[in-house]
DNA sequence: ATAGACCCTCGCAA
DNA sequence: ATTGCGAGGGTCT
């Protein structure tokens, strides 16, 4: 088949536009790799998963979809999409569910269609150990360079050449430290080396789909045993690597919102580990056992009107102030064995 | 329990 | 136009 032709063949899942908001979902954070490109006049999103190189574009309640990739079952892509972006789960019963917190409906309201995606487990686990004090722009790039040195070439579009995310061993005993440094990793290269290669003392992908099997809390331990995984990235990977929906990754964007929406934490105590154990509480107490994907929707939402606040112009002085005005402290009482930051076992020595 | 250091990039002031 | 400075989806010591 013609390259030509390739181009005119959308394969489509329905999806109406109340289930997916596809510019949204691939562009809030969640995963780094996707990539908006022009294409006859057209936005379409580029991008891979697992194997697979994809083009997609939500039209006319579809998602559509080409593989850019040869592919001996097309049966299989389009369940390997279903798997990514979750199809299986009715959204819109979701956001009613977490629509009886009335500062979600508010806030969410505006960003119907807010996905989780379930995405490979290694994929997830080095991308959001990149991403520990730094933002997306460089922790896109970083990951970017990571497929382009260790993954597999899978096609090019336009420009852009496509690798897939490395598998476990075509990284152990394989990457060093110093190149992931010229890769401009910084700090987090030992990082990326040793949890690499602790995973592969432990299985590989192997040990980490066994992960999704176990408790939420039990995984999120494991996990913290690694270098670079605090409580903040172990959440990352639980809920978006391992499918562990009551997950809340509590950032400093997630915490500001926390204290100025929800009363956790009181104003002035900072981001301790008993204080971020709270705030995960919290919202499994007020969103039940999807808390997760319900902090990323409100995550999403925060950011957008972060964006077109900027956008018209308005005064983004009340950075330092914002959210501070904080009702008294309110504690929440807390029984010391059902939240307390787990890292206590001994980080393993490397 | 709390503070600093840590790689590097970018936006925004002087 | 350069230079300086702080903060950015935290973790470790």
């Amino acid at each position: 088949m013609t390259r030509e032709a390739m181009k005119k063949q959308w394969e489509s899942i329905p999806v109406v536009s109340k289930e997916m908001n596809m510019e949204l979902t691939l562009s809030s954070g969640q995963a780094f790799r996707w990539v908006q490109l022009e294409e006859e006049e057209e936005k379409v999103w580029a991008g891979t998963v697992g194997e697979k190189l994809f083009i997609l574009r939500h039209h006319d309640d579809e998602l559509q979809y080409r593989v850019a990739t040869p592919t001996s079952d097309p049966s299989e892509d389009r369940q390997t999409l279903v798997d990514y972006f979750r199809l299986d789960v009715d959204l819109p019963s979701l956001y009613q569910q977490w629509s009886r917190d009335d500062n979600f409906r508010k806030k969410a309201s505006c960003c119907q269609g807010i996905r989780l995606l379930q995405q490979p487990p290694l994929e997830a686990l080095l991308a959001f150990i990149c991403s520990s004090n730094n933002h997306i722009s460089r922790i896109s790039a970083m990951v970017l360079r990571l497929c382009e040195r260790y993954g597999r070439f899978l096609g090019r579009i336009g420009d852009r050449d496509f690798h897939s995310f490395p598998t476990i061993t075509s990284l152990v005993g394989v990457v060093k430290e110093a190149v992931l440094r010229d890769l401009g990793f910084g700090y987090r290269a030992r990082y990326v080396r040793e949890s690499v290669e602790e995973v592969g003392r432990r299985g590989g992908e192997t040990w980490l789909e066994l992960l999704r099997q176990q408790p939420y809390e039990d995984a999120k331990a494991e996990l913290q045993q690694l270098p670079g995984v605090g409580s903040k990235v172990a959440d990352c990977m639980c809920l978006m690597g391992l499918g562990h929906l009551g997950a809340v990754p509590v950032d400093v964007h997630m915490w500001r919102l926390v204290q100025r929406d929800y009363r956790v934490g009181g104003g002035s105590s900072s981001l301790t580990p008993a204080v971020y154990c709270r705030v995960g509480d919290k919202f499994r107490e007020v969103f039940g056992e999807t808390a997760g994907w319900a902090q990323a929707v409100l995550f999403t939402a925060e950011l957008q009107m972060q964006k077109l606040g900027t956008q018209t112009g308005e005064r983004r002085a009340d950075k330092k102030t914002a959210g501070h005005k904080m009702p008294r402290k309110v504690r929440m009482p807390l029984s010391q064995d059902e939240c307390q930051d787990k890292r206590k076992t001994k980080r393993l020595k490397l």
